[in-house]
RNA sequence: GAUCCCAUCGUCUAGCCCGGUCAGGACACUGGCCUUUCACGCCGGCGACACGGGUUCAAAUCCCGUUGGGAUCGCCA
């Protein structure tokens, strides 16, 4: 029988989800979901400089927000540092590393010079010919010094569930650091010591830590652990074809959030980003991507972010919502925005929303849309402009004024009842009748349907905004 | 410089493994229909196999090369 698979996500704590890492973090939870598997929830905040609890807190939330949940975790490598020295120890042992005393600076000159003579950056070996006693002096001396792993191996084979088969070449590969003179492990070293403790089978990543995955699988072996399969996404580009970058405008999966997008519609997009469903509906259920999705219809080339697409999509998912989610999505912003908006009953609410539906792509153009209902703007369009000043114009208007005075209340369903009787008084018909309505109460010639706008203006205001 | 990855409409992609369909779909753009306006919706249009060789009756698809883009080479992750 097949292992149960078992996924983690592994952000490091240092702000915000990116959609980079939200939609690699999608892609591993979805073969962990459809196959009845795990997901292993790890903070990797090793880079104490850069690592912060309010960090934590933000993903969680991102994280939450999305529908993502983990069956594992969290874990805190910062708390797991005893078993990284251990296990550096083992391998000290066994002579897989050795203590390496080239100081940071030493390493970067060095480093410099090899590129300006053009040649591949890589570690020289220095410590590699130290005696025992030549170390055991400068470990007296408190020299401080790092774990270097000693890379003996001259090529690497993976078979990457995307890529397949990758022949990696290790004549250039230098003997690397796996911990810190500080105690404090590598990344390299610390994400291979936790997945494979932690029974990790399967791993979606960037295909920014291909080129290391050779280093990872050494290790492994060293470690005498087996090597997950892993997976090696393609990067995500922004507008410009680059990859994305912060200039590139939003970017962190809360930014989106407050930006008003529905969860659904994130969702549904970062699955799109690198893999594409059978048929040709792209607006999928949560459930729909969770059974059809398969990483061997993940795509290997970068998917550029379309904000364009993203947005319609966003406006898919709101068109499909009841008026009554609508209602409560819109209500926050709206009421701030416009003071008369929490003095209207709850009816009139409700056809502010039903009104609103259709128009919007984003709960933020919600004010835009539903302007109309608590200002009048100035007329300034030119064929309007015109047209408020044509004696059709002024006829309708008189009529009906004349019309509103035999109602109190007005209903829904009496929009077409007034027109009607408007239009039998006035002689006009068509647009003359109904632009000319629609000028004297909103000041623009399109928007929401007259039917809401008189249900929700109600009498006094249309009277009020006609004579003005 | 070295290693590795990638290459189909403007963008995302299907098709490639197992050569033969007007190269299919989505966003954007655009024409029309619906509608008392706009929007939604519906129907259509525009638009792509990076280049060069080879194999073959036939190549987006198989092989070789070129070019272009990207990632990485760190005591960041």
């Amino acid at each position: 029988m097949e292992k149960k698979i078992r996924v983690r996500f592994a952000p490091s704590p240092t702000g915000s989800i990116h959609v980079g890492n939200a939609r690699t973090a999608l892609f591993n939870w979805l073969i962990a979901r459809q196959s009845n598997g795990e997901m292993v929830f790890r903070l990797e905040d090793t880079d104490v400089e850069r690592s912060s609890l309010e960090s934590i807190e933000s993903i969680k939330k991102d994280m939450n927000w999305l529908g993502f949940d983990w069956d594992d975790g969290p874990y805190l490598q910062s708390e797991r540092l005893e078993l990284y020295r251990q296990k550096a120890k083992e391998l000290e042992e066994s002579g897989a590393v050795y203590k390496c005393f080239c100081s940071a600076e030493e390493l970067e000159a060095k480093r410099e010079n090899q590129m300006k003579e053009g040649k591949t950056p890589m570690y020289d070996g220095t410590c590699t010919h130290l005696t025992k006693e030549e170390v055991q002096a400068k470990v007296d001396a408190g020299v401080p010094f790092s774990y270097r792993f000693k890379v003996t191996e001259k090529s690497i084979t993976l078979n990457d569930l995307v890529r397949g088969e990758i022949l990696f070449d290790l004549k250039e590969t230098g003997d690397f650091v796996v911990m810190r003179p500080n105690g404090y492990p590598v990344y390299n070293f610390s994400v291979v010591i936790d997945d494979a403790l932690m029974g990790i089978t399967h791993i979606l990543r960037g295909e920014d830590i291909l080129p290391s995955t050779p280093k990872q699988i050494m290790l492994y072996k060293a470690l005498g652990f087996d090597a997950p399969q892993f997976g090696h996404l393609s990067m995500i580009n922004g507008p410009t074809g680059r990859p994305l970058h912060k200039r590139d405008g939003a970017t962190s999966l809360s930014s989106f959030r407050e930006a008003g997008y529905v969860p659904e519609a994130m969702f549904n997009f970062l699955a799109l980003l690198g893999w594409s469903p059978k048929g040709d509906n792209e607006i999928l259920e949560k459930e729909d991507i969770i059974s059809s999705f398969s990483i061997k219809d993940v795509s290997k080339s970068p998917a550029q972010f379309n904000y364009e697409k993203l947005k319609w999509m966003n406006g898919q998912y709101l068109h499909k919502k009841s008026d009554e989610e609508i209602l409560d999505l819109i209500t926050p912003i709206l009421s701030e925005r416009y003071s008369g908006f929490s003095s209207l009953a709850d009816d009139r609410k409700l056809a502010v929303a039903k009104a609103v539906k259709p128009r919007v792509e984003l709960i933020s153009e919600s004010v835009e849309q539903a302007r109309v209902f608590f200002e009048k703007a100035e007329i300034t369009e030119a064929e309007a402009v015109e047209m408020s000043s044509s004696e059709d114009y002024r006829v309708v208007v008189d009529s009906f004024k004349t019309v509103l005075a035999n109602y109190s209340e007005i209903r829904l369903e009496d929009q077409k009842a007034i027109t009607k009787e408007v239009q039998k008084l006035s002689g006009r018909k068509g647009k003359a009748l109904f632009m000319n309505l629609r000028i004297a109460l909103t000041g623009e010639m399109h928007g929401a349907d007259l039917e809401y706008i008189f249900f929700v203006l109600g009498k006094d205001e249309m009277l009020k905004r006609v004579s003005q």
